[in-house]
Formats: structure tokens, C-alpha cells, sequence
DNA sequence: CCCATAATGATCGGAAGT
DNA sequence: ACTTCCGATCATTATGGG
């Protein structure tokens, strides 16, 4: 990284990630404020609290004093006034409660010991529903085929593994006939093979993701049964925080600096795994369990920068001593976009922008706006305000002139996500908003990464999946950790030529091994990789959210919806590179 | 100009949260 | 009651190589 002189980009914006100055600097910076992260940032960020009125009194002293963050004693104090100190406490007591309460690790079905009895029971309720439930898709006979080969693809199994299942079992069998069959003839090849273990993980992934999908079918039955009277789904409902400050953020570093993970979800490997936060409900609780029962931190990155986007990690990680990224980005629009500011409207209150989606307003839509502003003066009449607002809400609007809104430009949109300017640069503008519409935020997720600085000093190999534009790979980057080995992974070849240009461009001294498909990432592939450098110390991904997400008008379907059910195959090569010895 | 492909524009609710 | 959202489909227009 010394030789790196790439200065050529045009800095009128300083956070350009290119310089490798910045890392060198922050290194300094940092090594000299090891002890407390994080503050010298919130004094050199001037108002960092700005979303806080100016509540200076002893009260808020005297709570903050207790060790609740400012930010929770401003929102008690809200809610109950100064004087009512006691129901702030009580507040306080409960946020902290929410934030740092695991669930209670029960529902022991789910867990590996297994009696031929229950398997039984199991199966029952299984066929049963399989063949009898709401579900309309099932009414065409002649798809049943198709639909078993789908569903045990889905779960993970190569369909040429399905296909014999189902000629051998008949097409009769139900799914879970099916999987016993395919995890049967696995554990044969296995023992032919002399590879107990490496085989093992695929076999437990099978089985695991089997007991799962019980375990919701039977509580659908029982939520069938109970009707539509209050069903208590508290092991199944994730709550998301509000604030949505996951286990804290750079302004205000939360309290609550360890946390007991549990035991199987241990690294090393560590992994880190994004979505969508508002997803259909069961999602996350799912992804949860499948991730070692590790809890998601769900955070907005409206902490980290001018844009909100609310997202949900899971993740081994440590999280005491984070630090943020340098320079810190600007955390609202005025900020982000100083030249807006004279044409701004005193009645549009917007600071921070909402979530940066895939696709921008059409022109027609912003030409409506100038034509309903045009015939005022002044302040236009409410209505118009609020026909102007909501516009500009759904569609992150700025304003670029009198009367005139707009959307924001790709490299602006860059920059709000915290990568290199000009990095998707090259493409079509259109594939430009949807490359960073599905992308991390960069200060955020370098944030949560911040802790395997010190951690390897020597640099990560790091196993990318669903890479998209690199986001991981740069965030690691502007953290200074080196590269040695990245393995990535990305269906879309103009991300990976984005990944690739700004891998060279870099001057990177590791290696970059690119591949197409998650899907075909088997055992002997990742064992390969795996004895060439030495395994695997990150594994890092972000699954697809095209059927979670609420954007998604037609194609809602949760975990199992066509691309959104690829977040198996990001536990199945965790699973894999977990087991894998080197 | 013809034809292919690529890029852009218009239009489409709803679940789950506060 | 009110807000938000890593989107999909189809029609239309732009682009480019022959």
C-alpha cells in the first residue's frame, strides 16, 4: 500500500478513499486514543448530537452519570418530563433491558438429540400439512415434481441429488422421506470417501434446516388451530430497537461492551451476515437460529451518515473498542450537499435522507413538483407543501434550484454510502443505482469490522459472498487491515469488473480470486482455496433482500422467495468453511 | 435504414412498524 | 392514522453496428 499514489482524483471532496494517506494518519490518531475510541471523533465532529435539543440540565447529568447514554436519557426525559425521575429511571432500566437481554436459548425441539418417536410425529405433521395446507400452488399435480426438486434444492441439496431421491422414493414421498434418502446415500459416500468430516457439515445443514421447516409448519398448524386470537409468538418475533443504534455507534458507544455468544457460534472463522431490517415477520428470528442462534444488531445507518438505512447483522464479532472510520462523513444533507442550502425550504425539515434505493424519480415526476410550486411566491398552500414533501420523502429529492427538485446523482449517492467517488463509474447510470441501492454502508459496516484491526495486524484472507460492488472489501481497506486473499463471489460481472478495477486500482499486494456463483461453491472448491493460503478468518455477506424487502410489491415471499432463499447457501458455505480444518 | 439490444420512464400496493 | 421501503414489470425511447 506504500506505493500508492493514485492521487489523482479531483479532491474537492476529502473522503475520497483512494489515499492511502488517510489510513496512515488515522493509524496515528488512532494508536494514540486506543483507550477511549471514538471520542476524539464526536469532539472533532463539532454537533454530533444534533438531533437532541439542548436538554443541559442535572437530570440528564445525573442519568448520564449512571452509565445510560445520552441519547436514551434524552428520549426518557421526553417521554416523562424532568421531574418524573422516577419513570425515567424506570425507562432507561427497560431500554437497557431490550438491548441486552438474549432470548431464552428454549424450544429444545430444535436441537440436535432426536427420538425415533418425535421423528415420527414430525413426519406426520409434516405430510399432513405438506399435502393439505392453504397453500394454492399445490392444486397442479403435474408440478409436484418440479415444486419437491425446488423446495430440496432450495434446502440445499444439488438437484441432481433431489432428482434421484424422488425416482428412487417415488414421487409420492414426501419431502421428508426425500431428505432422509439424500442425507442416507451422503453418509454412505462419505464413509467411502474417508471423509467423515468434511461431508459431516452438509449433513448437519440438511438436517438442521429440515427440523427448522418443521418447526414453523407445526406452528402454522397450531396458529390454524388457535385461529386468529392472540397467539403468542414471542420466541418468534425479533424486536427491532428503537433507537436502532445496534450495540452502539461511534457518537454514542453504548454501554454494554460485551456480550455472551453462544458457544457454537464461536470464532475464529468470524462471519458477518447483512439484510433488510423490516423484513416479513419470522424472517430474522429464521436467520437467527440458523446463525448459531446468534442474535442480529439491527442499526440505521442515519447514525453513521446523511442517509437512513435499516439494517439487521449477524455477526461473531467483538464488540468492545469499535472505532469509526476518519474522517467522519457528513451526517446530514446540509452537510452532504452545502449548495443546496440557498434553495432549500424553510417548510421542508428534512436532515437526514431515507434509505437509497435501486431506482431514481423520473424526470416527469420532478417537472410536476416545479409546476405545483411555480404559481406561489412564497410558502405555497399546505396541500402543495405536503404533496412536494411526500414526493420528496419517497423518492430522496433535494433541491437543486428555485422551485426545482431532484434525484441524487450516482457519485453522490457514493458518497452518501461512503465509497471511493467514481467507483461504479463506467457502467450505466442505471446499473450504477442499482449496484449501490444493494450495497453496505460503508462507515457502518466498517464500524462493526473496526475490532479485527489489532486483531490481525498481518492482514485477513477473507471469504466474500454476494460481494456486489465490494463493500466489505473496501470497508476493510479504509480500516487499513490488508487483503492477503479474498475469495469473491458475485452473480453480476459488472460488479465483479467494479470489484476487479478497484482492486487494481489500489494497488493491491493480495490476491483477488473472483467467482459467479454461490450456488457452486461446493466443499472441494473451498477446500482448495482453503489449504492454498490457510482458511478463512472472515466470511462476510449479504444476502439478497429482493423478497424481503417492502419495495417489493409483486415478489414479497420472505426467506423462501426465489433469490432471497440464497441466504441458505451463505450458512451452508459458513458451515462448510467452519468445519474445514486446514 | 433495419434490426438488435440497452437504457429509461411510467405505473403498480402492502406489510410492518411507530 | 401515518410513514417507510437494498423492487418488478412492461412500454417506450436511445444507441450502435451492419
Amino acid at each position: 500500500m506504500d506505493g500508492n499514489t493514485s492521487g489523482e482524483d479531483g479532491n474537492d471532496i476529502d473522503w475520497s478513499t483512494e489515499d492511502e494517506l488517510e489510513i496512515e494518519s488515522f493509524t496515528l490518531s488512532s494508536s494514540s486514543s486506543l483507550t477511549v475510541p471514538g471520542r476524539e471523533a464526536i469532539a472533532g465532529s463539532g454537533e454530533a448530537s444534533s438531533s437532541q435539543g439542548p436538554s443541559n440540565s442535572k437530570v440528564v447529568d445525573h442519568f448520564v452519570g449512571m452509565g445510560f447514554s445520552g441519547k436514551m436519557v434524552a428520549k426518557a426525559i421526553q417521554e416523562h418530563g424532568e421531574e418524573n425521575t422516577d419513570s425515567i429511571l424506570e425507562t432507561l432500566l427497560t431500554y437497557s433491558a431490550l438491548e441486552s437481554s438474549p432470548q431464552e436459548p428454549q424450544q429444545v425441539d430444535c436441537d440436535d438429540q432426536f427420538s425415533s418417536d418425535s421423528e415420527a410425529s414430525f413426519l406426520d405433521d409434516f405430510s399432513d400439512i405438506d399435502s393439505y395446507s392453504d397453500n394454492e400452488d399445490i392444486l397442479n399435480p403435474t408440478s409436484e415434481k418440479n415444486k419437491k426438486l425446488l423446495s430440496l434444492v432450495n434446502m440445499g441439496y444439488t438437484a441432481e441429488e433431489a432428482s434421484i431421491a424422488i425416482e428412487r422414493c417415488g414421487l409420492d414421498s414426501t419431502v421428508v422421506e426425500l431428505t432422509d434418502f439424500i442425507c442416507a446415500a451422503q453418509m454412505a459416500r462419505a464413509e467411502d470417501a474417508h471423509l467423515p468430516l468434511e461431508e459431516k457439515p452438509r449433513l448437519n445443514h440438511a438436517y438442521k434446516k429440515r427440523k427448522l421447516l418443521q418447526y414453523e409448519l407445526l406452528k402454522k398448524k397450531k396458529l390454524m388451530r388457535l385461529g386468529n386470537k392472540t397467539i403468542d409468538e414471542d420466541d418468534e418475533t425479533v424486536h427491532l430497537p428503537n433507537p436502532m443504534v445496534g450495540f452502539g455507534i461511534p457518537s454514542e458507544p453504548c454501554l454494554k461492551t460485551h456480550r455472551n455468544l453462544p458457544e457454537a457460534a464461536l470464532g475464529p472463522p468470524y462471519f458477518y451476515y447483512e439484510n433488510v431490517a423490516l423484513t416479513p415477520k419470522g424472517v430474522w428470528s429464521t436467520i437467527s437460529r440458523f446463525l448459531y442462534d446468534v442474535q442480529p444488531e439491527f442499526v440505521d445507518s442515519k447514525y453513521f451518515c446523511a442517509a437512513a438505512r435499516k439494517r439487521g447483522y449477524v455477526h461473531n464479532l467483538p464488540i468492545e473498542n469499535r472505532f469509526p472510520l476518519i474522517p467522519l462523513p457528513p451526517h446530514t444533507i446540509h452537510e452532504a450537499f452545502p449548495l443546496i442550502r440557498k434553495w432549500w425550504p424553510s417548510w421542508d425539515t428534512r436532515t437526514k435522507l431515507n434509505c437509497l434505493l435501486t431506482s431514481i424519480a423520473s424526470a416527469k415526476s420532478t417537472e410536476r413538483i416545479r409546476k405545483a410550486l411555480e404559481d406561489y411566491d412564497g410558502e405555497p398552500p399546505l396541500r402543495v407543501q405536503k404533496y412536494v414533501l411526500d414526493e420528496c420523502r419517497k423518492w430522496n429529492l433535494v433541491w437543486v434550484g428555485r422551485n426545482k427538485v431532484a434525484p441524487l446523482e450516482p457519485d453522490e449517492v457514493e458518497m452518501l454510502l461512503g465509497y471511493p467517488k467514481n467507483h461504479t463509474r463506467g457502467i450505466s447510470r442505471t446499473d450504477r443505482y442499482k449496484s449501490l441501492g444493494n450495497s453496505f454502508q460503508i462507515d457502518t459496516v466498517a464500524y462493526h469490522l473496526s475490532v479485527l484491526k489489532e486483531m490481525f495486524p498481518n492482514g485477513i484472507n477473507l471469504l466474500s459472498l454476494f460481494s456486489g460492488i465490494g463493500g466489505a472489501e473496501i470497508a476493510l481497506h479504509r480500516l487499513g487491515i490488508r487483503l492477503k486473499n479474498v475469495v469473491s463471489v458475485e452473480i453480476s460481472a459488472v460488479n465483479r469488473n467494479v470489484v476487479r478495477s478497484w482492486w487494481e486500482q489500489t494497488n493491491q499486494r493480495g490476491n483477488l480470486y473472483d467467482l459467479d456463483d454461490v450456488q457452486q461453491l461446493n466443499g472441494d472448491r473451498l477446500e482448495h482455496y482453503m489449504t492454498l493460503f490457510g482458511g478463512f478468518d472472515l466470511v462476510v455477506g449479504g444476502s439478497p433482500c429482493n423478497n424481503l424487502t417492502g419495495s417489493n410489491r409483486l415478489h414479497r415471499d420472505g426467506l423462501e422467495g426465489k433469490e432471497s432463499s440464497l441466504f441458505y447457501h451463505y450458512y451452508r458455505i459458513l458451515d462448510l468453511v467452519r468445519s474445514i480444518k486446514t
